[in-house]
RNA sequence: GGGCAAUUAGCUCAGCUGGUUCAGAGCAUCUGCCUUACAAGCAGAGGGUCGGGAGUUCGAAUCUCUCAUUGCCCA
């Protein structure tokens, strides 16, 4: 038992409401100051959780707030349950956002473009940028109150990190699973780089499919050959037809004219060309569809690229020289219909790339690229999922990741940008080339004397290249020794737990699995909790652009940082999206409401506590087990239960269940119905010892609510905290012991005995409610005929008479004999009379009732049918277990006592 | 085209391995209350053939199949 120092703050002094504003920023400065977050305690048990590193571009928006609250919630519970809970930040330089970033801020202010700058001045502008502008999310994230150790807080372009970047990259290469080739890859024609599959996204357009005339060498004939892409002609190599398709078989082998450019082409068999789609015919353009390509490599054509990077076409497209692409179509278009080479034109609904970041229309664009072999990689990540040492939550993301893992393709890695990691290749003007860490090495690697001029690769790194290397950079990875690794690396990883989107399930999840497996010979984490999607009332995803996304911290301001957290968490079920509506024209989320109600509702109850307190007198006694009353008891039994499942819940990732939990507890069981009951215990015993007993006892419950609480909603919950233990501000809740439950303290019979009061209670409030009573007039109430011993030794409990009496305000309520029984009641007391000794009654009242009584009787003999039908089923009897039939029995006894007296009252 | 999920009250969702939490919670609605913390509250009420159909079973919101609708991912 903890005793209770005096509350410090007496009742005027007690705000009157909820400010969080008061609070919060306050305690998030002193949690600061006090680094009580960072201290690392190597006596205790390891927990880790990695910070998906938001980019330095980033601004804080609603996934975050869910996805860092859920971190926060795991890493302070692990806190309080003992462990040294670490959380380690990191921050994305997020290649093409915060280089698009830069450029066009030096187009606005300078009208410069980055090739004014040149490289080095250019970096040197995105790195001024950056310690201006970069990563203010964490500031916001601060007001969120994540519990983060700030100091291990990593950049991906940190020495550190950028070493180990180049590092893995040599040690692939020259194992070779790197390797540069030709191939088709997603070209965005406005950032001008490559994009790997994973930054495009497919969109379903309405376009038009070209049925074009292919004439026959010195012929008129002509075959039909649909496409959809016009513009790319000039990149035709051949004309494929499927092999099992006979209405081509005489002409293969034969040569068509491809049309207005007048180059004869083969035709070709693949099984490829799809019978059933167009005209049977496809045209086979190597350097502009990666089909296409694939077919190329088959049959051994020519790739003829049209297009530069840029997206206009290039000299080897004849008259479309220097025409933008899609203008490009219409011209050629244009020609075509004059030099009648057109069959048809027909509505044509495709899916069609654009890029993420910037949502221009990708190019599918033949250049040299950077690849890593990724088969070989997806063996390893394969495994450690399956053989349960990474656990996904929910389970079913893994059928996706195993999916992906099966069907995967090398991944473009090289970037035509200048923010990033630059490639560490080097080349001899001859040709040759080496992974280096620097010129230096890469001479000692070709076998090159000092003198010999080299050419590193120009390009950077995908920005994903580093965030798979992130449990291991975070941990200080010496990337050349591991065993030289910072003392991080060996205690904190694997990490415990991953929290992320699953829309990055491949783009990292997946990686990050293979390269610590790859690298460390180690998994990165044991479990991966995959959030919600967050969606607005009409299931939209929330965005900038729909303008259906609050800036959360406007939405902070107003319902504070705990209120917003606990929604959050209330209402995003594992694995499922969440939706919240949104009032866009407000920019607000009403919902909130669930949470500041709730926090709302926690003050006011520790304010009754506090006032209680100063009225019981500042000495303190224990609450002996024998002056317990059933409901003292019965709450103690209720939060050691909470507390059980509570655990239980969290445990197995299921956050929501957790915050209902309490939420239920503290609302309904603590409020509703126990500080109600401490009133009238209070005022009935004036015993001081005993009133400063039973606060004291009320006070520890709510302080081990609290903590359990405290996790999701850290600040009101210190605030509070503080308040009850008046404790140094240097002290902190969160660094208290959660509480666990003692399993003594459950009792099946207590809470049943319990809620034969709460349902009793009810019962009397119903009458009360149907007879127009007003609410402070004060009636006798009656009960008699209970046949259930337990239900009539509670109810004969003096205790528990003057806590009905007092909580449904009747002038006494006793049990007896030969009362006509006025209403009925469904469970405990469905065979009990209840009555109330009304004043009187009008004609009104009477036939209220009996519609009442009429409409009871139909629904009991609807239910009595449905179980006599069940009884008589004799394969029911037989089959059924025994308890079962017993129980139908019983209930049918119970119902059929209860008609009879409803048809008496008829 | 392939994969994954979802469909329960007007809205948002609980409901685990089929039978005592079985049809629930919160919001919204209606009625009555400024009752010794809380009107951001309290008490009460109405509201659903658990997406359609079939099957398994003594018994299905729960398991299987199928159809429909919606969303996500991949090609």
């Amino acid at each position: 038992m903890n005793f209770y120092k005096l509350l410090k703050l007496n009742m005027k002094e007690f705000p009157k409401k909820l400010d969080p504003s008061s609070f919060e920023s306050k305690w998030y400065e002193t949690w600061k100051k006090n680094k009580i977050y960072l201290k690392q305690n190597k006596n205790k048990k390891p927990y880790s959780i990695l910070m998906p590193p938001p980019n330095v571009t980033g601004i804080l928006h609603f996934g975050h707030v869910l996805n860092h609250t859920l971190q926060d919630i795991y890493i302070r519970r692990h806190r309080m349950l003992g462990y040294d809970a670490q959380w380690f930040p990191g921050m994305d330089h997020a290649g093409i956002a915060t280089q698009a970033r830069v450029e066009k801020m030096l187009k606005e202010e300078h009208n410069q473009t980055r090739y004014d700058l040149g490289r080095e001045k250019f970096i040197e502008k995105v790195l001024e940028w950056k310690e201006k502008y970069g990563g203010i999310i964490f500031s916001q994230l601060e007001k969120l109150g994540v519990s983060a150790n700030w100091d291990k807080l990593l950049f991906t372009m940190d020495q550190k990190a950028s070493e180990a970047v180049r590092d893995v990259f040599i040690k692939l290469f020259d194992e070779g699973l790197i390797y540069r080739g030709k191939r088709i890859i997603n070209w965005s024609p406005v950032s001008m780089t490559a994009l790997s599959d994973e930054e495009v996204d497919w969109k379903e357009v309405n376009e038009k499919i070209y049925t074009l005339r292919y004439k026959f060498e010195n012929s008129e004939k002509y075959l039909q050959v649909a496409t959809v892409r016009p513009e790319t002609i000039f990149g035709d190599v051949a004309i494929a037809v499927n092999p099992k398709d006979g209405r081509f078989a005489e002409y293969i082998g034969k040569k068509v004219i491809v049309p207005f450019v007048g180059r004869a082409i083969p035709i070709i068999t693949d099984d490829y060309a799809d019978p059933d789609f167009g005209t049977g015919c496809v045209k086979i353009t190597p350097a502009h569809d990666p089909n296409d390509f694939e077919v190329g490599e088959r049959h051994n054509l020519e790739k003829i690229n049209t297009i530069n990077p840029d997206g206009t076409m290039n000299d080897l497209a004849g008259i479309l020289n220097g025409i933008e692409r899609f203008k490009a179509r219409k011209v050629i278009m244009q020609e075509l219909e004059k030099a009648e080479l057109v069959e048809k034109v027909e509505d044509y609904t495709h899916n069609v790339g654009f890029s993420q970041r910037g949502g221009e229309p990708i190019e599918p664009y033949l250049s040299d690229q950077w690849f890593v072999k990724m088969k070989p990689m997806a063996k390893i990540a394969l495994d450690a999922v399956k053989d349960d040492s990474i656990k996904f939550h929910p389970p079913h993301w893994m059928k996706t990741y195993t999916h992906w893992m099966d069907n995967i393709r090398d991944w473009c890695i090289s970037r035509q940008l200048w923010w990033g990691h630059r490639i560490p290749i080097y080349y001899t003007e001859d040709g040759r080339q080496a992974a280096a860490k620097n010129e230096e090495e890469a001479r000692a690697k070709l076998d090159l004397d000092i003198n010999t001029k080299l050419k590193q690769d120009p390009d950077v790194l995908d920005t994903w290249f580093s965030s798979w290397l992130w449990p291991m950079t975070t941990m200080n990875w010496d990337s050349t020794n591991q065993e030289n690794s910072d003392d991080d690396f060996a205690r904190y990883l694997p990490t415990n737990l991953l929290v992320t989107g699953p829309d990055i399930i491949f783009f990292w999840v997946a990686r990050m699995i293979m390269a610590t497996k790859k690298f460390s010979n180690t998994i990165p984490f044991s479990d991966v909790y995959f959030t919600s999607m967050i969606r607005d009332g009409k299931g939209f995803k929330l965005s900038k652009s729909l303008g259906n996304s609050p800036d959360p911290l406007k939405i902070i301001d107003k319902y504070g940082a705990d209120a917003t957290r606990f929604t959050m968490i209330y209402l995003a079920p594992l694995g499922q999206d969440v939706r919240m509506d949104v009032d866009v024209e407000a920019q607000d989320i009403p919902s909130i409401d669930i949470g500041k109600n709730f926090a709302n509702k926690i003050f006011n109850a520790c304010r009754f506590l506090s006032m209680k307190f100063n009225e019981a007198g500042d000495t303190r006694a224990e609450l002996s087990q024998s002056s317990k009353s059933l409901a003292d008891r019965w709450i103690e039994s209720r939060l050691n239960n909470t507390i059980k499942e509570a655990s239980k819940a969290i445990d197995s990732f299921n956050v929501t269940v957790y915050s209902k939990l309490l939420y239920d507890f503290i609302w309904r069981d603590y409020c509703s119905w126990y500080v109600e009951i401490v009133k009238t215990q209070f005022s009935n015993n004036e015993n001081e010892q005993y009133r400063q007993a039973l606060t004291t006892f009320s006070i520890d419950i709510f302080d081990k609510v609290l903590k359990m609480l405290h996790p999701v909603m850290p600040f009101i919950t210190e605030e509070l905290w503080h308040l009850i233990n008046d404790v140094d501000d240097n002290e902190s809740i969160s660094l208290q012991e959660t509480p666990k439950e003692n399993s003594e303290k459950i009792s099946t019979n207590i809470e049943n005995e319990f809620n034969i009061v709460t349902e009793l209670i009810e019962k009397i409030r119903q009458m009360r409610a149907s007879s127009n009573l007003k609410p402070s007039e004060k009636v006798e109430a009656f009960i008699s005929s209970i046949k259930d011993k337990v239900v009539e030794s509670v109810i004969s409990n003096s205790e528990v008479n003057q806590l009905v009496v007092s909580i449904c305000n009747l002038s006494s309520f006793r049990m007896s004999g030969n009362i006509e029984l006025k209403h009925s009641a469904n469970d405990v007391f469905r065979a009990c009379k209840l009555t109330l000794e009304l004043p009187e009654k009008s004609e009104e009242d009477i036939a209220a009732e009996m519609e009442r009584l009429q409409k009871e009787a139909q629904r009991l003999e609807k239910q009595i049918a449905g179980i006599q039908k069940k009884l008589s089923n004799e394969r029911f009897v037989n089959n059924a277990p025994k308890e079962v039939v017993e129980m139908e029995q019983k209930k049918l006894d119970d119902m059929n006592a209860n008609l009879l007296k409803i048809k008496e009252n008829l």
